[in-house]
DNA sequence: CGCTCATATATTGTCTGACAATGAGCCGGC
DNA sequence: GCCGGCTCATTGTCAGACAATATATGAGCG
């Protein structure tokens, strides 16, 4: 409940220091599509989980052409799956489909971290060392996937930052965010957070070392491995859900 | 079939050749979508373009949450820009955007070209060279760009196929639907259709000897040249624009 | 007791109409 | 001649409505 529309008028408590909400700051479709999609990535929402309009309209209280709009953005993305007549549910990928993205990523992210070597300032390097450094003090606390899963975003965020290159970046995000689903899907791949630091750490001083080759293989073992990891969880999982 | 109910006005100046939507087995918006795209990408929707809601509404014959479902998806694909508060535009592609679009291509050719050889039938081989073939006698009876582009749609359609990966055909072709509206942009780069053709030929046998680093190859060049060619027109056109 | 069929319900697909808010262009005044 | 206000076009968003279709439920029958 709650969440009126007009409600910009009083605004008790800042004046102008935090962001309007609604009105003119983010279009209320863009706020929609980040809820859901927000909520997908952090399987608050499940693979195959039915995503019915009318809940979905009393749960953000929008109206139903925001929510198809935002939906078919989803689909767009691959995070979203509509059956017709019958309905959307939060997409489930299928061990091709996985396998397909993990092939295409490995050349991607080759090319996004050997652009960020060439474009990215000297800052944006020490920027990425720090985001290594959370990255390793996470994974030594052994804390829990999804703070891990946070502080990896904050990595690649910097690293598409510093390649200025969108479109790529924009590819490489819904990539991930697909291959995301997947984890949700085989619940907690968990697997080898320490191997996945340590190739972490090569990649990152290549990077510094400004070693493209290097950097090319690094980034490929990561992203070989991790698919190595993932896809094989699913086969698990999956011949698991096939006796059942 | 179709035009059964409301046929509505004449609509006589449509920019889409007598497209008219009717109320029949695809979901009406999936029409739409197709109609718009294709308008897109046969250039007669300019990039730059505004696509002002009232009017599609008007042209099409549907309603304007089907109008504004579509523009999402497009703008998902790329194809359309939307400017708050003013309105959707056909997108166009910065030069830099292009170059990024590029070179996320070569490796991703390369991979569903050697899936292709992989995984492909020979009957599938042969359908191949039977597009080559078309794409041969298209080029050498000097035809315009338009049927051109036909036929390698056409061969690019036999290769995602036989390549078995669904979600890298898809990948590969929204980023060949952008770069269409490149050459839309530099206003038919035409090129040289003779050193393309050479290009293709030459992968075509690379893939009929089942030869992997030759289709990697090959592949690489005929993306690298195109590439070149369209980037350089580009950047002469935007050199034109520029002064004027 | 199990199976098939008909009904009922739920949900989507699509349309109509409406309103506020924002941006663009125009016109008059200084 | 320039600036400010005004009007208009266009989008952003909502509410309600209806048909079509898929799923589930229950009744009748073998």
């Amino acid at each position: 409940m709650g969440s009126d529309k007009s409600m910009a008028g009083s605004a008790a408590g800042a004046p102008f220091a935090g962001a309007r909400i609604g009105r003119v700051a983010a279009p209320i479709r863009e706020q929609v599509l980040d809820v859901i999609r927000q909520g997908i990535l952090d399987f608050q929402l499940r693979p195959g989980q039915r995503l019915i309009e009318r809940e979905l309209i009393e749960q953000l209280g929008v109206s139903r052409p925001t929510i198809r709009e935002v939906l078919s953005r989803l689909v767009a993305e691959g995070l979203v799956t509509i059956q017709p007549q019958h309905g959307a549910i939060v997409a489930v990928l299928s061990p091709v489909e996985a396998e397909d993205i993990y092939e295409m990523r490995v050349p991607l992210e080759v090319l996004v971290m050997q652009r960020f070597v060439k474009r990215a300032t000297d800052e944006e390097v020490a920027q990425l060392r720090g985001a290594l450094a959370r990255i390793e003090e996470i994974t030594e606390a052994g804390s829990e996937t999804q703070s891990r899963l946070r502080a990896k975003d904050d990595f690649y965020q910097i690293v598409f930052e510093g390649a200025r290159s969108p479109v790529l970046a924009q590819t490489l995000q819904t990539m991930q965010g697909r291959i995301r689903l997947l984890r949700a899907t085989s619940l907690a791949t968990a697997g080898r957070p320490e191997a996945s630091l340590e190739e972490i750490r090569q990649l990152v001083a290549a990077i510094e070392r400004r070693d493209l080759d290097a950097v090319a293989a690094a980034a490929t073992a990561h992203v070989r491995n991790a698919a190595a990891s993932a896809l094989s969880q699913l086969a698990e999982n999956g011949a698991e859900a096939a006796r059942s």
